[in-house]
DNA sequence: CTTGACCCTGACATGATGTAAAGGTTCAGA
DNA sequence: TCTGAACCTTTACATCATGTCAGGGTCAAG
């Protein structure tokens, strides 16, 4: 199977695929006379499993890990489950820290009349010194 | 002022300052005989609203905008606001994204053990070629 | 054999920032 | 005055995951 059609099958672009080679997250496949890559079922179903992965959120140092425990057939599950959560928790604070920012924002344009006056608390924030002020 | 003055003054690291006068989003301040450059308090304020407006999640494009908003004395604050706004939704869907990703993760890791045996539902979903199923 | 679709490698770009190297400057203390 | 630490200069490379482009080789169908 050409990277092409590996591309297709596994939902992984190309250029990932040959990086993914690149950084030993993937094993190299056997090459064709003419150089060209040829990938088998267990290379798809390994691509896929570090799309779904992504997917999720998880960075491609914690997926090494994950794939490690996927091709130990004597994994305890307790190290995969810690990693979900650890990367769930993640995920949370960003989260957290994105809506904190939105809020802030949300805030600062209510007290902005929006109209054609050059009146603009938000720019008047952005030039201050300071950067907290949540009190209402 | 030194760039190191500048960079205490305003809390843009020095590189950072460098790099915004690169993309031009700073202007070049004069050199002195040595070759440093040379700070003013015009360039410490233009710093530290690039500042609040990065902690506030900006990307720099949108504050090279906010910086000709500010600068423009006449300017109708109904821009800025929209600007905000358009920042808060985008920050917000981004925050959506990731919370969806934490719910999928928790709620993998609800139904895994967690414990020495090697059975996980997270693995199997990793493995699996549909990433759909928020089904309960 | 030609054409178009594919593959190869390598390099550059993103966005915002850090770090390192190799060299010049400044200032304070001995 | 000399010296060393702390600073400045530019340039380049790294991050993370991904896209794109260029220049060249390959394959399959007509």
């Amino acid at each position: 199977m050409n990277i092409g059609a590996a591309s297709r099958a596994s939902g992984v672009s190309a250029r990932m695929i040959r990086h993914y080679e690149a950084i030993g997250l993937v094993p190299a496949p056997p090459r064709r006379d003419s150089g060209y890559r040829d990938y088998g079922e267990a290379d798809i179903h390994r691509l896929r499993f570090i799309a779904n992965a992504r997917d999720l959120g998880f960075p491609l140092e914690e997926i090494a890990e994950l794939l490690d425990l996927w091709s130990d057939a004597g994994r305890a599950s307790g190290e995969v489950k810690r990693l979900a959560l650890a990367r769930a928790d993640a995920l949370h604070q960003k989260a957290k820290a994105l809506e904190a920012m939105r809020e802030t924002l949300l805030d600062l344009a209510a007290h902005c009349q929006g109209d054609t006056r050059p009146d603009c608390p938000i720019i008047d924030r952005l030039a201050g010194e300071e950067e907290a002020g949540e009190g209402s």
